[in-house]
DNA sequence: TTCTTATATAGGAATCATTCTTATTTGTCA
DNA sequence: TGACAAATAAGAATGATTCCTATATAAGAA
């Protein structure tokens, strides 16, 4: 079963209409692995669909989010990136020019939760996030 | 020494005026436990000083963020909120309200970077973020 | 296949968060 | 106390996101 067939397979199953411009923005997010914005999307998804609209975008992403395809990442800014890597993963940020980059680490992904938190939560998702700073940016900064 | 005097004393180590606006937003956020919003902080300073300005909130916030005495938090949301707890600590979201606490807890602080991402990050910082539904929130659920 | 209807989309307006511009004010230091 | 760089207020501008509404369409029924 090929990518467009399982999301279709997942669209039947959660009761939402499998629209092209739905399949194209699953396609486009599924292809960035770098973290995209709606706004990043939209402008890959308008070459072949010259009328789709950002607020299609917006929408599409949130409700992939809901049904559990996507993931809204979380960040300090003020733009919200979208990320389709479902898998457990773990993100490093860089605070200069906000690259996020996934990483894996069974010894992050078998962390208990204190007890203390799982007295108050549900828990549904656990994430190391790593602060620094790229190669790319600190090596800008030397060149200054 | 007191809170308003190791303000002082920090703004002149970074060679920041120390001004009435300043001191107000900081004890403002160093009182708010709950990781506010420039709104938030806003609203209550207005109280005394009937004509700050948003943008003053903003900026003074960001400068605090600059000199290392407020944190950004990392959320799903668009709208930016502060952190004056600069103790290393991890933080629990709640998915409905919003909510985040703050816990400690040495075995997430002890945590290895991964090879793979210090050789390609300088790291300043590490956080643990547990998602889920707090007590009140599922509670509301289940009245539904 | 065609019809029906609930759902989804486009387009533009509206809203919310944040930043910029500029004129004025104010800490700080000589 | 005066000078000046830095900071502030006010409102405009920008950017991100959501809302409104008329139209279009996917999907199940006939």
């Amino acid at each position: 079963m090929n990518r467009i067939e399982s999301f279709r397979k997942i669209c039947k199953e959660q009761g939402i209409k499998v629209t092209p411009q739905r399949t194209a923005i699953f396609d486009a997010l599924e292809d960035s692995r770098d973290h995209p914005t709606a706004e990043i999307i939209f402008q890959a998804i308008r070459k072949r669909f010259p009328t789709i609209s950002l607020d299609t975008v917006y929408r599409t992403l949130m409700t992939f989010v809901k049904i559990g395809i996507a993931h809204v990442v979380e960040t300090q800014g003020n733009t919200k990136r979208f990320d389709a890597n479902m898998e457990i993963h773990h993100h490093a940020h860089c605070l200069k020019c906000g690259k996020i980059l996934d990483f894996y680490s069974a010894d992050y992904d078998n962390l208990e939760v204190p007890q203390e938190i799982r007295n108050q939560f549900t828990v549904m998702d656990k994430k190391v996030v790593i602060h620094g700073v790229c190669k790319k940016c600190s090596q800008k900064q030397k060149d200054l």
